[in-house]
DNA sequence: ATCAAGGTTGACGTTTACGTAAAGGAAAAT
DNA sequence: ATTTTCCTTTACGTAAACGTCAACCTTGAT
């Protein structure tokens, strides 16, 4: 009994259209082996599994990291399941440096958020200030020559 | 009566060291603008206040932020003092813009670390496994032709 | 006096992550 | 049939962010 599933598929420009990034991008990442689209002859379909990749490798970009970081998270994850005690201490290590790296980040990320508010009530401020000499100006304008 | 406040200052070598990055990038950076040290003769003197700017920077890298970005956010903070109502909008655009970036990268790292939560005792998992495998072979081992 | 340590300005090289253009196949619409 | 519309590969171009010399001051230590 062969479970018979069909699994939904995708050209290259549904997920270029769906992530907002060029084809060219994604036959860029498929180079640099973070992506592996079957073929239909020549053009490649893309499982939904390619478009976890893709939409991992996106976040990866917005958290800085490097194609070559996401793919090696990639790969090794992969290999998870049958690594060896060697691999499996090695991707314990970078996982850790990761979480290391969120934290920092997401620090970072709190702290900037305190100073956008904190410059945006301070521009909020010069704002209405700027609009309150204006109104003055208005009420009681230059007296031109005449 | 001038207050006479010593101000510490900081050679080239000295943010180097403390920020972990090379002369050849504080160079760079003043060269884009987003320094402005004294000099002295020729040798540049840091103040705090380039300090902060540097450190600024460099979290800004670390969100993601082009060095023209942080660059662009200086100048209009540095302005904002005597903004005009264009400005002071158009600052509070770019604000809000990347309030909204910042939300976003919150929420890819939490995401984030919530999978690499997971990815790490998967990992665990494995390695506790293999080593009892390996605890299996090494109580009952391969017979030796001999 | 000279020598090492740190500073300076070019200027060219390098990596990453694509953009862009050329040249063409295959299929669907007109 | 031919014109769009997608898709393909190949290949050169490019912007950002430095790295890496080279060639040269200056200044305190020996």
């Amino acid at each position: 009994m062969n479970k018979q599933v069909k699994i939904r598929t995708f050209s290259i420009s549904d997920l270029a259209k769906e992530f907002d990034v060029t084809t060219r991008t994604i036959r860029f990442y498929e180079q640099q082996g973070l992506l592996n689209p079957a073929r239909q002859g020549q053009t490649r379909i893309y499982s939904p599994k390619d478009r976890v990749r893709l939409m991992l490798t996106l976040r990866g970009k917005r958290l800085g990291f490097s194609l070559a970081e996401s793919k090696e998270l990639f790969d090794m994850y992969d290999s998870t399941t049958q690594g060896n005690e060697k691999q499996l201490l090695y991707m314990l290590d970078i996982l850790s440096k990761k979480q290391a790296d969120m934290r920092q980040q997401l620090s970072d990320i709190q702290r900037l958020q305190k100073e956008l508010d904190i410059a945006e009530s301070r521009c909020q401020d010069a704002l209405v200030k700027v609009r309150q000499r204006d109104k003055k100006k208005a009420s009681s304008p230059e007296r031109k020559v005449g």
